[in-house]
RNA sequence: GCAGGCGUGGCGGAAUUGGUAUACGCGCUAGCCUUAGGAGCUAGUGGAGCAAUCUAUGAGAGUUCAAAUCUCUCCGCCUGCACCA
């Protein structure tokens, strides 16, 4: 017999794919149900694809076969997100023009594609650095200028000195460049914008064609898409909405403490919190170093020059910095007060560096009592802290502190209460208490290094709550019955230790000894004591809103998408700056058909060097803006592209004077925010794809790719999708209907796979020397698609048997047609077979559907063991096998196919086809039943015997049987039965005392 | 700190409408075959025990005739975000 040769059959069976490329061609004019299976294009890289790739596109590839032989019309394209910071690091480096490097690399990616035997729809392939991709790009930044979407302004990047360039933040990880090592500082420069904050919340469309239309938002969006728990509530994490209210604190009127007196157009600035209800808690207001109110106040502050050395040094400050020191720091700003429109309170203003210039209002009421920053800060500098919000439901408490910590032990013991003593994981010692046969266990963490002397634990009704030094950490809840039973255990206790409790209360907890972060019932605050802190949060709300001192604000932490980069590996942005026309008034914009300007946005100015420019869109017909070559890649602080004259130097196309081109690329991230529509009509020269294709294709049915995308790149996309909707060029708002990821492949030393530590897997060598099959059955194979799996080099010899096993038995098995299918009883067919056959394509079926391969894998090899002992098989049956495989092992099932079906070479002849033009076998539901099962019998739930019963016996004849059995007369000799539950199909159980 | 997730043999993992725990694969053990084997074949393989049997899904409790699966608490690990008021 012919020896099972990898080499040999999968370059044969590449090449007749290639020559059939129909075979994988999505039908743009099929009549047949579409599926769109979609891979997150890979940047390529020069080191060719990696154990991750393989695994996904291994994922996506069998469902992409699957649904082809399940007759759908299946788009599964591939692309290039080529653009990106390496390979222009690279031309750096080596003087070679980034162009043909990327082309290179993206040779080496297909070919290695080809390789794996994966089916894309090579005609439909794209390339984000090819000017008939990035023409498009561009057009989507004209269409979101031109609706005012996209914007210019001032905004802090990432600067590394040394390098004298800016930094994207992905380059600037920890706060140091990642080229040179240097710290990053903050730098202020003209950025491009788009408004990515107008779609957190739906909005109605704007097009006017489509008037009714509302489309989604980025938060509740996330709700109608079949996406990870993990990666919507990183989205929804990333957008950070939280509902609070805006205060106004008025600044000049002393005499401002009659709260009905309104603040009559006074001075005053805005905070925002989302604890209104600890208002009366607050001791000192804080404004960020960038606040605009210090230097409107400059001449009022009476410390300034000590006020401008710390905005100076906090400036100055790198974020590294900012990250390490945890310490506050800040200053007060002398002869400023500010008061409280609730009490009429006078309180002090500081500066600090704690408080974000670009969250909120850049201000802050500070709460020390009820917030753990301000607490840090009022510590520090002797701020008065004034507690306003208690724990509620005060029933009992225990009081434990360290030097009474062995009186306690021994009080334990005293109470005949078990306990163990412990360490949690941050080290604090802990006391584990056993309370009688229920066994509750109270954790009383005695924590020596976090309390002072006679500090103390407390143990309070329904929550539990461990408060150290200064604040809370934790409270957990029991149910009723169980407090009843600690309090009664811990009565002598609590007798014991309540007078010190009482003491520490009133001595501790309200004079700012702690500080307690959760929602509680309000002390201190005049006539909202004893509300709750949601009850406040409303009432006090609405007396800001009466009053008009405040109002209700929802803040989000999202801020616009900063789209510019100064560097040339990028598209570039298609902006024109023209001197003459910011003098004309009411420009229009240059003649665009096919983007419409619904609301007539005028174009925007900007100023350089004090002169203003207007900012002219290329004319469409000038698209795309093509990326020079005349560049020299050492940066110098601008985008290479400034050195290009004749890139930079252009006619305006408004008015025809001289004007200069836009000379910063757009982030990667534009690119990939819309190559989905391209694929479903690539060639489009007109539009960025036509209505019809993108009606007939999307949305992207499945899409799966790195978990390191779950927030940026998929909210990108999910934001160009519900600006195309809100314009009325789509009518669907998500893109993504179902979405997975894949867990990533560590190493074999259980490590991260990477070049530095020398343990990546390289594909290559694997495919060499145990084949593609081989390989994608192995990561299919290794565990479910999302975890996180070691690779196992040993693993993969057990794929290499398992396809030789298959080769061997459809070379040595007599396959036999007995005139009725698989399923008639053949001679010398094995007696279980058929039924075998059926519950392996009803598995395989339903797990490829889950995207379970694992198991699925285990099915097929369940199945070939079982055979494989068989000498003959009915044809049917051996061709129904091969098409459950081939998904998995496309070229092995493709050889053993041809053996079976025609003579070598494949189908020279037109005397057979390939197993792809095949049907996916369906199974019969009867024949996916057992006729027998194993009747399991237990008693009390174990089981203690199994007999063999027809599938569909009644209950009253299994119970007959089951008591029958000599196994179980013996456990039930001098026994009662009181019970016996009988489960169809599965199980008796007989219940005794 | 906040959010999401995980914890089952020597290893990767199966089994979650509660119903035979450890499918499938790797590894390991024994035997066969072979000049040889990091090849192949056969059998075995959670732990303890000669056996009957007992015992085991991070720990403990609860619900149930029955719990890896549901509830609660604790412990440990991973991922993302994080001075976001």
């Amino acid at each position: 017999m012919e020896k099972y040769n990898h080499k040999n059959i999968e370059a044969k069976w590449q090449k007749y794919w290639s020559e059939q490329p129909e075979l994988y061609t999505a039908a743009d004019e099929s009549g047949k149900d579409k599926q769109y299976i979609l891979d997150m294009f890979p940047y390529p890289s020069g080191n060719g694809l990696h154990a991750g790739h393989v695994e996904s596109y291994t994922a996506t590839d069998i469902m992409s076969r699957y649904l082809r032989l399940k007759g759908k019309n299946v788009l599964h394209p591939q692309g290039w997100d080529a653009f990106g910071l390496p390979a222009e690091n690279y031309a750096i480096k080596t003087k070679i023009q980034p162009a043909i490097t990327t082309r290179q690399a993206v040779a080496t990616f297909k070919q290695q594609m080809k390789m794996m035997g994966f089916s894309y729809d090579w005609s439909r392939e794209l390339n984000s650095s090819e000017p008939d991709y990035y023409k498009w790009t561009q057009w989507f930044f004209l269409l979101l200028y031109k609706n005012g979407l996209a914007y210019k302004k001032k905004a802090k990047v990432n600067w590394c000195a040394s390098c004298q360039t800016v930094l994207a933040n992905e380059q600037a990880e920890g706060g140091v460049c990642e080229r040179c090592g240097h710290p990053v500082t903050q730098k202020d420069m003209e950025q491009w914008f788009f408004k990515i904050t107008d779609f957190i919340e739906p909005s109605f469309a704007k097009a006017t064609e489509a008037k009714e239309r509302i489309t989604s938002g980025l938060l509740d969006g996330l709700n109608k898409v079949d996406w990870p728990e993990s990666t919507k509530a990183a989205q929804k994490n990333w957008i950070g909405k939280s509902e609070g209210a805006i205060i106004k604190f008025s600044i000049f009127n002393f005499q401002f403490s009659n709260k009905s007196q309104k603040p009559n157009g006074q001075k005053y600035f805005e905070v925002f919190t989302t604890r209104v209800d600890t208002i009366f808690g607050c001791t000192y207001l804080v404004v960020a170093p960038e606040h605009k109110i210090l230097n409107e106040l400059k001449l009022r502050i009476k410390n300034w020059p000590e006020v401008e050395k710390y905005l100076e040094q906090s400036n100055k400050k790198t974020d590294l910095e900012r990250m390490e020191s945890k310490e506050k720091t800040g200053v007060e700003l002398k002869g400023i007060k500010a008061v409280n429109p609730f009490n009429g309170q006078e309180l002090p203003l500081f500066v600090a560096d704690y408080v974000l210039a670009h969250y909120g209002t850049g201000a802050i009421m500070a709460v020390p009592a009820h917030d753990q920053r301000d607490f840090e800060f009022a510590k520090k500098y002797n701020l008065p802290i004034k507690q306003v919000v208690k724990p509620k439901d005060v029933l009992r408490s225990v009081v434990v502190g360290i030097t009474v910590e062995e009186r306690f032990k021994e009080e334990l013991k005293r109470n005949g209460i078990k306990f163990e003593v412990g360490l949690s994981k941050n080290k604090r010692e802990h006391i584990r208490v056993i309370l009688g046969k229920k066994q509750i266990e109270i954790y009383i963490k005695l924590a020596q290094t976090y309390l002072k002397p006679d500090s103390w634990v407390e143990i309070i009704g329904s929550e539990n709550i461990f408060i150290f030094k200064d604040r809370v950490i934790k409270n957990f809840s029991f149910n009723d019955k169980k407090i009843l039973n600690i309090c009664q255990k811990f009565e002598p206790l609590v007798k014991h230790y309540k007078s010190l409790w009482e003491m520490l209360e009133a001595n501790l907890f309200y004079q700012g000894w702690i500080c307690y972060v959760d929602d509680g019932v309000l002390v201190n605050s005049g006539e909202y004591n004893g509300l709750t802190s949601a009850e406040a949060r409303e009432k006090m709300t609405e007396w800001l809103e009466k009053e008009k001192v405040g109002r209700r604000k929802i803040n989000y932490k999202i801020r616009d998408w900063l789209v510019s980069r100064q560097r040339y590996w990028g598209a570039p942005i298609p902006i024109i700056y023209c001197r003459k026309c910011s003098e004309i008034s009411n420009n229009q914009f240059p003649i665009s058909k096919q983007i419409p300007n619904p609301k007539n946005i005028k174009f925007q100015t900007t100023i350089f060097d004090g002169e203003e420019y207007a900012m002219i869109p290329v004319p469409e017909k000038d698209l795309p803006v093509k990326l020079p070559t005349d560049v020299d890649f050492m940066p110098t602080g601008q985008s290479p592209l400034v050195n290009s004259e004749s890139f930079h130097k252009v006619k305006c196309p408004v008015c025809g004077s001289k004007a200069r081109r836009e000379s910063d690329t757009m982030d990667t991230f534009v690119c990939s925010s819309w190559y989905y529509f391209r694929y479903a009509d690539v060639q489009n020269k007109k539009e960025f794809a036509g209505k019809e294709m993108i009606k007939k294709w999307l949305p992207v049915d499945l899409y799966v790719g790195g978990a390191e995308h779950t927030v940026l790149h998929l909210l990108y996309a999910r934001f160009f999708t519900k600006v195309l909707h809100n314009l009325g060029y789509i009518d669907f708002d998500e893109p993504f209907l179902k979405l997975r990821h894949q867990g990533i492949i560590l190493a074999e030393d259980g490590r991260k796979m990477s070049k530095s530590l020398g343990n990546v897997v390289n594909p290559d060598e694997v495919v060499k020397q145990y084949g593609a099959d081989a390989l994608r059955l192995f990561e299919m194979f290794m565990g479910p698609l999302e975890d996180m799996k070691p690779w196992n080099t040993r693993g993969i010899i057990g794929q290499v048997r398992f396809l030789e096993k298959i080769w061997q038995f459809y070379h040595k098995v007599k396959l036999t047609d007995c005139g009725g299918g698989a399923n008639k009883p053949c001679e010398n067919v094995p007696e279980g077979m058929p039924r075998l056959l059926h519950k392996t394509i009803k598995k395989i079926t339903e797990d490829i559907e889950a995207l379970r391969f694992n198991t699925a894998i285990a099915q097929l090899m369940i199945f070939i063991n079982f055979a494989s002992k068989a000498e003959t098989m009915p044809q049917a049956a051996a061709e129904k096998f091969l098409i459950l495989l081939a998904p998995f092992a496309p070229h092995l099932a493709e050889e053993l196919w041809a053996n079976i079906k025609s003579p070598l070479p494949p189908f020279a002849k037109g005397g057979s086809h390939s197993i792809f033009k095949e049907k996916w076998p369906e199974y019969d539901k009867n024949m996916v039943k057992n006729e027998t099962i194993n009747l399991v019998i237990q008693i009390n739930g174990k089981t203690r015997d199994m007999i063999k019963v027809s599938a569909d016996i009644s209950e009253a004849e299994a119970k007959k049987l089951a008591l029958a059995s000599e196994k179980i007369k013996k456990w039930l000799v001098g026994k009662e039965a009181v019970k016996i539950i009988f489960v169809k199909g599965k199980l008796v159980n007989i219940v005794i005392k």
